[in-house]
DNA sequence: TTTCGATGTCAACGCTTGTTGGCCTACAGT
DNA sequence: ACTGTAGGCCAACAAGCGTTGACATCGAAA
């Protein structure tokens, strides 16, 4: 058989480098004003690299926008403790690492970048939101207001930065927050 | 005394059409994607009048993203149904006016826009919260977390789009966020 | 009727952008 | 030692951007 993972080639580095520096950019620039120049720059390589490797921005990006949110299998977490798990999770998710955060600026403005975060919240959030065995005719709907309440948090605290929220400590964003998603999981109207 | 009022201008029509289109424009496509020259299109002049009336890009936005939000006197409700109110309000305020939306598009990506948005958060809504008699100590905590909620919302209803919170009526949303809204605003950490 | 400021058009500027193709260099296989 | 190929750089392209200044036209005051 042939060997199913390719061996390392000499351009890994390189590919890592434009990669990191790229979700950088789009983390704190959004799509369009993180150019490929500046990103090329940040690599120490040609733009024309980026190119070569990633085809096009919007290719670059798609790549660089590559996430799983890793939410954990919320059908072994206690029911009452559902919401303080998932704050708990999103906040860690959002601190260490700021690829959430250039697909979230992205969005606002790009058409691909907002598809990207639909199926994101479609496939990863609703699916976990399935998983803890809620009457499936409301899931849709729990976890798009998991996703208000979420990407709000996210939106004030990470992109537009509204002092009281950047200043809250995370332990008490989840003692306030964690109610809120309990109630839109497993609440009824 | 001078008249205070100047007396209408021939332009008035022009300036206002360029406005109306730059709201649009905006709202669509985020500040950066708007281009002059497209809103000139719209508003069927040359894109050297916007220059002539606003002065700059930067200048047109700051006329177009000029807002108030028009919050109730909170004061004035019944405590019990202040989330509620608030609620009804903004979706109210989202779904008539496109230039909340072309505020929020454009605070993603442009500083000055991100800048506003606080201020627009700090001043208005922090002063309608602090309005109706909660401990000053935490008036700006609570302002933050509704803000949280609420452009959340917003994000996800008008920019992002995500089906179930676009597909859901403007009562059942007012159903499940109010109470979110009421424990942020009257409830106890 | 003349005049003059306000209103609007046109063409161009300098700059930045994503993208392309040619060329040089280094290294692995023979 | 030779050669082919992958990695990398350089210079340039066409397009689009915000912005500018010169010129035409209209409408009201004199």
């Amino acid at each position: 058989m042939t060997e199913t993972a390719p061996r390392a080639r000499r351009s890994d580095a390189t590919r890592a480098a434009i990669l990191r520096a790229a979700r950088e950019r789009f983390a704190a620039d959004g799509y369009e004003r993180a150019t490929i120049r500046a990103i090329a720059a940040d690599a120490r390589i040609d733009p024309s690299m980026v190119m070569r490797y990633y085809g096009s921005k919007e290719g670059l990006f798609a790549a660089a926008a590559e996430f799983d949110l890793r939410l954990p299998d919320l059908a072994a977490v206690p029911p009452d403790r559902l919401g303080e798990t998932l704050v708990r999770h999103f906040l860690a998710r959002w601190e260490g690492d700021e690829t959430l955060a250039a697909l979230l600026r992205a969005a606002s403005t790009n058409p691909g970048a907002a598809e990207r975060m639909r199926l994101l919240f479609a496939d990863q959030l609703a699916a976990a939101v399935a998983g803890f065995g809620t009457d499936p005719a409301t899931t849709a709907r729990r976890a798009g207001l998991v996703a208000s309440q979420t990407l709000g948090l996210a939106f004030t605290r990470y992109i537009v930065r509204l002092p009281p929220v950047v200043e809250m400590a995370p332990e008490d964003l989840v003692e306030w927050v964690a109610p809120t998603l309990q109630r839109y999981l497993t609440g009824r109207p």
